[in-house]
DNA sequence: TATATTATTTAGACTTGTCTAAATATAATG
DNA sequence: CATTATATTTAGACAAGTCTAAATAATATA
């Protein structure tokens, strides 16, 4: 149906896209994805002719609907490879973006849904990133950084916003998990560090920016 | 490393290369992968290049010792994920080579040793081919087709010849699988088909072109 | 052996996806 | 507003992989 390569524009416009549907420019998917801009130009223009993305000239390009449905479904068989590698094959949590960039243009309908049933129909991925339904459906439930916390303030710790393995193994190494209940203890007034308490007792440290790539709800 | 193209080539001529170590003609070649000789001629050229086979121009191809190890790295994750899609996903046997032929492809070389593990260190896929280690050493059983059975004659069935969905699902509408212990009742003189007996006491006939296409061992 | 048939390679072209260098449009600055 | 800097597109090229049509080599046949 669609290349690798253009599901790979697919999927980067999605994200760069976000909630709003604000135009996405030749050069941030450029950066994106790891090619010249002039690169982008040319393949934009093929993709248009699919009736997946509007381009306009020396703006930016969007998704149709039609678009976004076909990155939510590659969205949708990346997280639930990942879910795979991290429950059923033991991989740690920063280990399969990689490979699941690669599992995700496997083109089989059956397989995903009988993959989907043997993991249990997962909402979250291994990153807390929610998995849509083979209708493209997000259940999204609402969180927020857990910076925007003040002393005294809890939340479960739900999704990470950086997803580089530096980042998550950091969390590994000072025993931050996944559904962990988190409360802060204090905020550190001069550069908004949080000393956050969990449910263990265990008292940790953490940096305004680790904080800012926590997610909580 | 190597592209999906170039993997489907040397697996293509791994598999009509045959245990002999015989030439493997343009056409045959163009014949298996479904492209037209003059394709297979630019494109074996290519491959020259990197070492992974020999070609004498008007004879044929073989593949090198370097190519003849990456062939079989690539029958052995074919024959592992075909392994997951039945024993975990619950496939049927007829209906797994298609995904498998995409999953061949993923490159990572611990997840094929975790899905090995996962999946208990198969020797065997659903279709009982030989699964080669991660050194590429196979550890094949010495089978032969039932119809070199004369009548008395026992054997277990341990795998097919013939892997298209028509033979399979024939298979399973008269009730043969994999494992199965087998007796030749008798062999009918005019058209060789034989009577054979299975150990549920069901008695069944098949024609000589079925048992020339069964492995017992 | 000469001729016809089949197998294989060469020549030239096309598609996909990328690049660099140059041209053009937009934004920022004085 | 004129100039400079940045963003974006165009032009031309390239590698991978394929194709068709034509040329050449090998095989079969008379
Ligand atoms: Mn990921
Ligand atoms: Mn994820
Ligand atoms: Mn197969
Ligand atoms: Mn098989």
């Amino acid at each position: 149906m669609h290349s690798i390569t253009e599901e790979n524009y697919l999927k980067a416009i999605y994200t760069l896209q976000g909630n709003g549907d604000g135009l996405v420019s030749t050069s941030d998917l450029a950066k994106a994805l790891g090619v010249q801009p002039a690169s982008v130009t040319d393949m934009v223009k093929k993709i248009v002719k699919k009736k997946l993305i509007t381009y306009l000239k020396m703006k930016g390009v969007r998704l149709t609907e039609k678009g976004k449905l076909a990155a939510i479904a590659i969205i949708r068989k990346h997280r639930l490879w990942e879910c795979f590698l991290v429950n059923k094959l033991g991989f740690k949590w920063d280990e399969v973006h990689e490979v699941a960039e690669q599992l995700e243009h496997v083109q089989s309908e059956q397989l995903i849904a009988r993959l989907d049933e043997f993991l249990g129909f997962p909402v979250a991925d291994p990153h807390g990133d929610p998995i849509p339904d083979a209708n493209g459906v997000f259940s999204e439930p609402p969180s927020f950084p857990l910076a925007t916390l003040s002393a005294g303030g809890k939340g479960k710790f739900v999704g990470v916003i950086d997803h580089s393995p530096a980042f998550l193994t950091y969390l590994d190494k000072i025993g931050l998990a996944l559904g962990d209940l988190i409360k802060v203890k204090m905020v550190e007034e001069f550069d908004k560090s949080l000393t956050i308490l969990l449910k263990n007792e265990k008292s940790i440290m953490v940096s305004f920016k680790v904080a800012n790539n926590l997610l909580v709800s």
